[in-house]
DNA sequence: CGGCGGCTTGATCGGTCTCAAGTACGGTGG
DNA sequence: CCACCGTACTTGAGACCGATCAAGCCGCCG
């Protein structure tokens, strides 16, 4: 549930948004968050919004980490997505969210309303490709999630690691925002299986772990390569 | 790779594109298959779009059943998706296509450009908003399907039955257009799995076997129920 | 220094896969 | 019409991978 919190920094952006819509109109829908859009900060595992909640804003991450989750009936949870830097998330088409979202660390987001974006692209075709573009993306990538799910233990873990390090950028060395039981829900496994499989990566010299969150990729090849 | 066959059938579409367009524009790009497309016919398993082929056609099943799928790296078969007749298939958004496309036994599909379809959504954002809803859709699909593959073979099977029989719509009873090992490449299981828990579902009185492809919902609720 | 949460490691359990027969069904030819 | 065959499906026995249960370890912060 939203706290107290946001509610001033969002009527600063309803303020904001028919002056800039007048003086120059925003053609990336996604622009938007550029101009418009107030930064509002989450501390550590606060809900950003919840399941099923009414879609009613689009979040792009200044900085830190989101997670995406679903619970499961059995009680699992479910990572749907890590949302990093730059990254916008909450962009769901129906009127509810599908997922819910939390900060993992302390997280700063900027925040603009869902009606803004969508009724753009009721004037705009060029906007309305964007969020088709956007929203395309996001089926890729839930694609790429579905196919890791149906490989071994080391793959979905050296998979998972390529993919941060490609995310995050930092040439060979990766600084997780994000727990073992966070990586395990996005991987489907138990946090014992993703501890175990790092430990043997190390001992494969695939990769070093000189601290639980801080991983370097020694041997991307042999990452890759899992995926024989 | 397409057959010679429907290259005469795709001239016959864009000949008949433009006039159908000043005549009355189409409003609805997925109502073009309505007014444009040939019907094509496919035989049993006949392919009719391979991976990473360029997507230059949109599809729509008339009659039988497509499988979309990719094959894995460890030759293994992941089953991306089954459309049914009505359903539109081959819409990627990308150049290329990100699975590839066979008919399940013999098969009709009706076929429109892509170029047509994507066009049309540059000139009138009602258009370009039907596009954006049905990546939505798809969305939506593979996000159930990534959530069905981190359950047990029990709840996915399950699961599997209720969809079909939704999507089939034939009160309790469900003709299954696919094979076992389809629906072991849909489900993320082994052909033995997925036999063995329809025996299981058979002896706990969940559903009725007549014929391996026929199927009767015995007991929605215990199926339902398992996703408990 | 003590305690706590996050992580690692070990031992055992269980669900699914693998390998291997056996069975039902549909088509084909005699 | 029946005998035969091939394919699809079912069933069984054992192996294996990841889950579960249970300690221990490490780093951090009071």
């Amino acid at each position: 549930m939203l706290t107290q919190v946001p509610i001033r920094s969002l009527a600063a952006i309803q303020s904001r948004k028919p002056t800039s819509d007048r003086a120059a109109p925003v053609r990336d829908p996604l622009e938007v968050f550029d101009l418009m859009g107030s930064p509002m900060t989450y501390g550590a595992n606060e809900e950003i919004y919840g399941e099923d909640e009414p879609a009613e804003f689009v979040y792009k991450v200044v900085s830190g980490a989101v997670r995406t989750y679903k619970t499961l009936t059995d009680g699992r949870r479910q990572i749907g997505a890590f949302y990093l830097p730059g990254d916008i998330f909450g962009l769901d088409v129906g009127k509810q969210h599908r997922f819910c979202a939390e900060a993992i660390g302390k997280a700063v987001v900027r925040i603009v309303r869902r009606s803004a974006v969508v009724s753009l692209a009721e004037r705009d075709c060029e906007a309305a490709r964007e969020l088709w573009t956007f929203t395309a993306r996001e089926l890729y990538r839930v694609q790429e999630h579905m196919l890791l799910l149906v490989k071994s233990a080391q793959q979905r873990v050296a998979c998972f690691l390529l993919e941060m390090s490609e995310r995050l950028a930092d040439a060979n060395t990766v600084e997780l925002p994000m727990s073992r039981q966070d990586i395990a829900d996005y991987l489907g496994l138990t946090i014992e299986t993703v501890s175990r499989t790092m430990s043997q990566l190390v001992s494969e010299s695939a990769i070093d772990l000189p601290s639980s969150r801080h991983i370097v990729l020694r041997n991307r090849g042999a990452l890759r390569h899992l995926n024989a």
